[in-house]
DNA sequence: CGCATTTGTCAAAGCGGTTTGGGGGCGCCA
DNA sequence: TGGCGCCCCCAAACCGCTTTGACAAATGCG
């Protein structure tokens, strides 16, 4: 079914039933009723196709999930993110477009969809401290909105980013609070700029309170349960053991957590633990009462504000860039607790 | 830059610049050449709105990501998944079309992909024994691959499957043979079409030996860290605990592992674990040396694979539906060990 | 050398919508 | 009753590509 026989059954024109559905003011409102009516019943869609090469416009945004060549890992982030993006999508009649490309190609993929006219805007994950995404998109005109900040691009351009270097501030004045000396600092890979922002807040707070850097209680890994259970273990292991951690998440707490008990150790009693908690669906912390301890920010709902952000760029494609910055709850687990009596 | 301008440029039509670019016979090799040059020139791309409308095919292909209302969880497979379909698309020159949707509005989302001409094909996931979707889209007509099988469906259909029955009846067995009676089956929740072939499996394994069935021996729960940890923690609180477990993820094995390990027990000599891997890029076991012994198999494979399908079936749509059955390996790891002398 | 093919190219008709530029019919007013 | 405007509706152009059908030029064959 489509719209001219849609038009023929009612007798009218193809003219008429197009803006009769798209709510131009041209129309009758009895024959607006009576093609509402039609449309429903004969279950008539315009096809998208056509819509799309009509008005010009994609009504489609694309993402981009770069798989790393070497390490083939896929960034546990991004389903939650797309939970959330999707949803303002779907809310708004767009689609999400999904390109599933190899790190260094994702520069050409753009350059493809925005030749192809395949999407209206793009938004760009796991942003590098260094990220020549960033330029190239402005350089190419593609409307983005990007999740992280990259450093050292002058113009400016729109992002949503959590607080990272508050939050692992907030986290280490907590604990400094509570009396720990010796912080460790289990951490993402460094050349992720959210790692990087997280290590100065950590670093930050340790300055103002006059406390020396050590390099040795600061480890820079993936994040997963075994990269933290190695990380911890190697600190537990020194001859002044940390007697608290600082874990980038939820993976990376969980192996922080095995470390310290596989040394018969109890973690918020003995040694204390604070996590990154980006709020999974699939790895909660905790049913009702959390188990870690955390800086805590909705993954999910940085995705639905990134959504919102590039859709309201599309629409008004001169306006300024925007930019967001999510400050990160601090709740209380069981995983903290006070510094014990040293010696 | 369009082929309109472009055949001006060369001073040819439409047609022929379009039938030289697309490989057709009718056009002399050194025209072809010429026009390949030009294209490369001025880095024309065709239009893929205008593509689309014109051939009428979609070019693309649509993964719904249900989203449940109640506990907003979000598949961890899936991730993984589409990193293996993506690849499958970007070779063929398909786009990838993500639609995130509320559980039961899923059938609805068919069919207005379906109307609106917006895909070619979908691809549909986390099916359920009893799964509406697949008659549906039998019904309609649209082309599609389950990543999963569903009962009761008596027409034929394509789908991809792990022998998650032999998987987890080969698994019992193996714990048999090393001498466990009493096994625990930590499973997923079992309107799942996956769980319940498991729990067959096991059962199975348990019939052919002659041992009973202890039904305070299964659990089915979400597939979460914090449920293998309180369903393992049930277990071995009973009077008559389980020697081994069955899990039915990575994260629940590690939820099982922590319950073992609070209990000062050692997994591997007290108690043995058998997880399902489906190795997720970032839920690794272990980087060398398996953790857990397995049941293994890649769900990217399983996406790669659905995804070849699918663009078959589109390809040849009058073809008789595929299936594909995947073994799941049984890797040996450091999580089983022989039964401990009860007594 | 003449005729039948083949080769290489083009004009034009879609694909299924949106959008522009009219224009018929009706009410209102003089 | 004629003229003017407004309300509704329509025909046709257009978006940028593919594809059909036609046709001149080049080639093959007897």
């Amino acid at each position: 079914m489509n719209l001219k026989e849609l038009a023929q059954k009612l007798g009218l024109s193809p003219t008429t039933v197009s803006r009769a559905l798209n709510g131009y003011p041209e129309v009758n409102d009895a024959t607006r009723d009576r093609v509402a009516a039609a449309a429903k019943r004969y279950n008539y869609r315009p096809n998208t196709r056509a819509i799309r090469l009509a008005t010009g416009r994609a009504m489609a945004v694309g993402h981009i999930f770069p798989v790393a060549t070497k390490n083939e890992i896929v960034n546990p982030i991004f389903a939650d993110f797309i939970a959330g993006a999707g949803e303002i999508y779907a809310q708004n009649g767009y689609d999400m477009l999904l390109s599933v490309v190899a790190d260094e190609a994702e520069e050409t993929t753009y350059r493809d969809l925005k030749s192809r006219g395949a999407v209206d805007g793009v938004i760009i994950h796991a942003v590098r401290t260094v990220d020549p995404r960033i330029p190239a998109l402005l350089n190419m005109g593609m409307p983005f909105v990007s999740h992280g900040r990259a450093t050292g691009v002058e113009q400016p351009y729109s992002w949503v980013d959590v607080n990272n270097r508050r939050a692992f501030l907030r986290a280490t004045e907590f604990l400094l609070d509570l009396g720990h000396l010796r912080i460790g600092l289990v951490n993402g890979i460094e050349n992720m700029d959210f790692a990087l922002r997280r290590r100065t807040g950590y670093l930050d707070a340790l300055t103002a309170r006059g406390l020396p850097h050590d390099p040795s209680l600061m480890m820079s890994r993936e994040m997963t349960e075994q990269s933290g259970f190695l990380a911890a273990s190697q600190m537990l292991d020194m001859a002044q053991p940390p007697t608290a951690f600082l874990a980038a998440s939820m993976l990376s707490g969980m192996g922080v957590r095995r470390a310290i008990e596989a040394r018969g150790l109890k973690m918020g009693r003995d040694v204390s633990v604070i996590i990154f908690d980006d709020e999974l669906s699939y790895l909660r912390n905790g049913e009702d009462l959390p188990i870690f301890t955390a800086t805590r920010s909705s993954v999910r709902d940085a995705g639905r504000i990134a959504a919102q952000m590039l859709l309201d760029l599309i629409a008004d494609p001169g306006s300024a860039p925007h930019q967001r910055l999510l400050e990160a709850d601090l709740i209380l687990g069981q995983s903290t607790g006070p510094a014990p009596r040293t010696v």
